[in-house]
RNA sequence: GCCCCUGUAGCUCAGUGGAUCAGAGCGUCUGACUUCGGAUCAGAAGGCCGCGGGUUCGAGUCCUGCCGGGGGCGCCA
């Protein structure tokens, strides 16, 4: 990565100046290592003088000349400036730009891949109760945990993709207790919702699929026992809706962890065991408490509770300490929704107290989805039963848009998604713009094969004019984009980079013709898209959507 | 009351403490192919980055106080 030459590069200038004096021996901050914000300013820039000025007791500028005298001539870098108040500008020479072509075509799918040494990451998303169907504010949590997953396992981080499935607790004897109700009604008799029961229409649905496959059988059972094996029958059946619904997100998942094995295995009892042990245990009121006032919490946490059943947050200390403790991974990342943020600083707490660095846990909230249809607010209560559901959200944008929209936006923010809209302004999708790129440079390599022009003999060096020039540039810093996103956990540098990186090529085709009368630039040029579809592909492919090589308008 | 997220162009939103940093797309307005895909390109208009202090050589970015929006504070999950 051309960064990471250049980092090199300053640091053995600012070693040199050290030993001669001509700097003090201190230690160096970051290098500061950024791009102009033009380009005659250069392609990179460092403002390690600023940084270092006060500390070495020295003007910034005159920091700045002596780094810049001492870079070593390299084959990267063609000059080096320094501008007020103390940048290095480092350009980049344009023979070197042109050979990351040929780098570029030799690495394919795997350019870009590999920039940081691999933990061992799991990535937990979606991880909806089977309850009831995913709703649009699951898909944007489903889309970014999935995206993250590719980037940090493209990254070179061995990565888990898990789906925690909520199939034990409360929310299971309730959803029985409703689908039973249902499954009554269905088969004529007068019986009322429980209170708090799933109002969703979808229960409904449920009761009449049983009906239809096992008949009134379950009429007979004591009610506990129908309600059990109903719970039973129907979270299989919801879990399949939520596998085809991420399926066609092209979400897949390395494994399914069921909160009942958590019971099976012990994990609850060595994780409290250790607890006990850190003292941050308390019993009191005929309950186990978490005592995170000692911790610095605001309140203590139920984990057994006075009838001897273990709260939501139990599962969730042993199913960390599965994560942690047993199956050893170096950093856990925890996708949850917005709504689950009161549970981030005792579960911190939690895995404070095991004994493990809590950075270690990166829990990535994702903000509330406001779904409008046509400008109307459409409120996500699952109670309700008035949901827009996922699966409605894909059939009506597609998987492509679906991903793109979602990933565009910091987790961070809330944001609005108006189907309509997304609906109607299919053509001006950003997503359009960037596999719009993709499609055209694949039309011209087959206009290239069709005149059965051979171009692997193409010449790089031949691409010096300022278009060529700034579409490698873009090329170039495609490693930079993963490394950053994979850092920061913040896939959203990716649909902009996509769109940049479309952008410059679609002003370098108005410029430049690439199939002409002029064999040897044709060969280059072919060279030089064949080497942007490359990186279109990958970028689009870690963002979960096609790279469609023809797109054809099905809206007029 | 306490905690978390958030406030940037008419709209939806990007912006690791760096320089023309006021950005993109949509919307609005002007232009552009007899050759590779016009789902394109070139350009214009549009802004007290919510408000006030502070830290810094440098603040949209960090701290702090207000104001506005959303969410959370259960022996629910």
């Amino acid at each position: 990565m051309i960064k990471r030459r250049i980092a090199e590069l300053l640091t053995t200038a600012i070693n040199e100046a050290q030993s001669r004096r001509a700097l003090p021996a201190m230690s160096i901050p970051d290098l500061g290592i950024d791009h102009p914000p033009q380009r005659e300013l250069g392609d990179y820039a460092s403002s390690v003088a600023m940084r270092i000025a006060r500390a070495a007791r020295m003007n910034p500028r005159d920091i700045a000349a002596t780094i810049a005298s001492l870079i070593p001539p390299s084959r990267e870098i063609a000059r080096v400036e320094t501008a007020p108040p103390g940048f290095i500008n480092l350009y980049l020479d344009d023979s070197w730009v042109a050979e990351q072509v040929e780098t570029i075509l030799r690495e394919g799918i795997g350019y870009g891949s590999g920039v940081l040494p691999g933990k061992r990451i799991q990535v937990e998303y979606v991880s909806a109760n089977p309850t009831g169907p995913l709703h649009a504010g699951h898909g944007r949590g489903a889309v970014f945990g999935d995206t993250l997953a590719n980037i940090l396992a493209f990254a070179g981080h061995d990565v888990q993709r898990e789906y925690y499935v909520n199939d034990a607790g409360a929310q299971v004897r309730l959803f029985g207790a409703t689908l039973l109700a249902r499954y009554q009604q269905a088969l004529g008799h007068d019986v009322p919702l429980p209170a708090d029961g799933y109002a969703g229409a979808y229960m409904q649905t449920l009761a009449a699929e049983i009906v239809e496959e096992y008949g009134d059988r379950f009429l007979a059972l004591p009610q506990d026992e129908a309600q059990q094996e109903l719970a039973s029958i129907g979270m299989e059946k919801v879990l399949a809706w939520i596998r085809g619904d991420l399926h066609d997100l092209r979400i897949h998942f390395d494994r399914w962890f069921h909160e009942r094995e958590l019971f099976e295995d012990g994990q609850l009892q060595e994780a409290l065991a250790k607890l006990r042990e850190a003292g941050v245990l308390d019993e009191r009121e005929g309950a186990l408490w978490f005592a995170s006032t000692a911790l610095g919490e605001d309140k203590d946490n139920v984990i057994i509770r006075s009838n001897g059943i273990p709260t939501y947050f139990a599962t969730d200390i042993a199913y960390h300490y599965d994560k942690f403790l047993r199956r050893k991974f170096d950093e856990v990342i925890d996708v949850w929704g917005a709504d689950h943020h009161g549970h981030v600083s005792r579960m911190k707490a939690v895995v404070s107290a095991l004994g493990i660095d809590p950075d270690r846990l990166v829990v990535a909230l994702s903000q509330l989805v406001t779904l409008k249809r046509g400008g109307e607010v459409v409120r996500l209560s699952k109670r309700t039963g008035d949901i827009v559901t996922l699966r409605e959200v894909i059939d009506e944008v597609g998987a492509d848009a679906c991903r793109f929209f979602f990933i565009q936006r910091s987790p961070d923010s809330q944001m609005d998604f108006d189907l309509e809209l997304a609906k109607e302004q299919s053509d001006k999708n950003p997503v359009y713009y960037v596999q719009y790129a993709h499609a055209r440079i694949a039309s011209i390599l087959r206009l290239a094969e069709e005149r059965a022009i051979d171009w692997s003999a193409g010449e790089v060096a031949l691409l010096r004019s300022e278009a060529e020039q700034n579409l490698i540039r873009k090329l170039i810093t495609f490693p930079e984009v993963i490394e950053t996103a994979a850092l920061n956990r913040a896939p959203q540098g990716l649909p902009a980079y996509a769109l940049a990186l479309a952008g410059e090529f679609h002003s370098f085709y108005r410029v430049c013709r690439v199939v002409s009368d002029d064999a040897a630039l044709s060969a280059a040029r072919l060279k030089l898209v064949a080497s942007v579809k490359t990186v279109l592909a990958n970028a689009l492919r870690l963002m979960g959507m096609t790279a469609p090589d023809r797109m054809v308008r099905t809206d007029e």
